[in-house]
DNA sequence: CGAGGCCATTCTGTATACAAAAGAGTCGCC
DNA sequence: GGCGACTCTTTTGTATACAGAATGGCCTCG
């Protein structure tokens, strides 16, 4: 594999997984020598890091790590929304009934998902829900839209991980999305998808405002004095 | 300004305005000497284009530029159907009226605009338009979205160009959307957004099907030659 | 005459060296 | 004591050199 495809998959999975706080500043020659790899190939993963709005290059020369604000993931959600409701409807008239058939049994299978494989296995349905999706409408530019919209709220959804309740109202959505699909019944599956999305914002930003609350003490003991100090 | 960014625009022009022919191989080494840089800041430049769509690198490593067809056209406008719909609703509820008031003026007065400076003075006043909703949403992850799909119909647009009878009706609708923006009425403001868009695309549809039916004799005669012979 | 393999050419990917610019820190002056 | 300018350091932007890989042509064998 490439340098840069490997030091840009690290990066974008170190960011993701708040390995690597926000605000922290992404010196190249430091990168590059911790990733044991010439500045060249690391400019390139910085560039498209940059290009997907994972690192903020606006102010300033330095790229750094933005900020995950309750305002940021409202904007992202309204992104979201149009893109998600569009591919709902579209999918529903374009699905293969089978795939949505075998979704929806998995779905109603998440209490026993969870129990098992925990947050993880439950996330590894939803992936094959979104890729279903993306399969189903067919559309390539459509599919890297939705890619560029998700790749952000990854970070907000890691926060809301400890939320077994929220998940389980969260499957009985995704179940009903998929009935509708199935069905072939565009506005229901827009609906359906409507609903979820403003369940899953209003726990998001209800676990930001939690965070708040608590302060700053608890959190990223994986990565002690990144920070601008 | 820097080399790379100049090496961007470049190319982002040449393959906008068809100076640059679909399928033509993009290599480093000649496009560099062409542009007096060198293959590193040249290299950026063809990431940013790879990652926006307008150099396609899916098969094989040399990039390509990638065809405008009939099919790509419509995928996108799916897209952009649901970006600028929402963004319509949006900027319904947020705007500043006089700001819209304005464009309803400008939209008002097209035929004269057209008659004076032409089809490209008419284009100013709708990215006047595109910026005017955009500042109004306040949300630049639709913004970014947005600017994404839109650079995709730049070529498309460049074929309808010789339509005059579409702009006028084009103008007219977009008066509407403008209206219905300056007013509040987000569902209004939605719906002629769709209407524009129909029409829009049907337009460039039936460019396309035209130009198919010519055949490939009369065109790109800015760049004899540059094909895979 | 066709197909397969080998060789050469050319391309990309990576590393490193150099220059220019920006930022911070300090010294001097007001 | 505060503000400003200068210098030094660190950083990015660019160029070039080198290695590995792939592709195309050509030759040979069947």
């Amino acid at each position: 594999m490439l340098a840069s495809d490997r030091a840009y998959e690290t990066l974008r999975d170190d960011i993701l997984n708040w390995r690597i706080a926000p605000g922290t500043a992404l010196s190249e020659t430091e990168l590059a020598l911790r990733l044991g790899i010439s500045r060249t190939p690391l400019r390139s993963a910085l560039a498209r890091l940059a290009l997907e709005g994972l690192v903020d290059t606006s102010r300033g020369r330095t790229g750094v790590v933005p900020d995950v604000s309750a305002e940021s993931i409202a904007q992202q959600f309204e992104v979201r929304e149009a893109l998600e409701l569009q591919s709902a409807r579209l999918a529903a008239r374009r699905r293969d009934p089978a795939t949505f058939h075998e979704l929806v049994d998995s779905f109603a299978r998440a209490s026993e998902t969870l129990a098992d494989g925990g947050t993880d296995a439950y996330y590894a349905v939803v992936a094959r829900f979104d890729e279903a999706m993306d399969e189903a409408v067919g559309n390539p530019a459509m599919r890297a839209a939705l890619a560029s919209v998700r790749i952000h709220l990854v970070r907000a959804r890691r926060l809301g991980h400890d939320n077994p309740e929220r998940l389980l109202r969260a499957a009985a959505e995704h179940r009903l999305i998929c009935e509708a699909v199935r069905d072939g019944d565009a506005e229901l599956a827009a609906s359906a998808t409507a609903v979820h999305l403003r369940g899953s914002l209003t726990t998001i930003t209800a676990t930001l405002r939690a965070r708040a609350a608590v302060g700053q003490l608890t959190e990223n003991p994986t990565t002690p004095g990144q920070e601008g100090a």
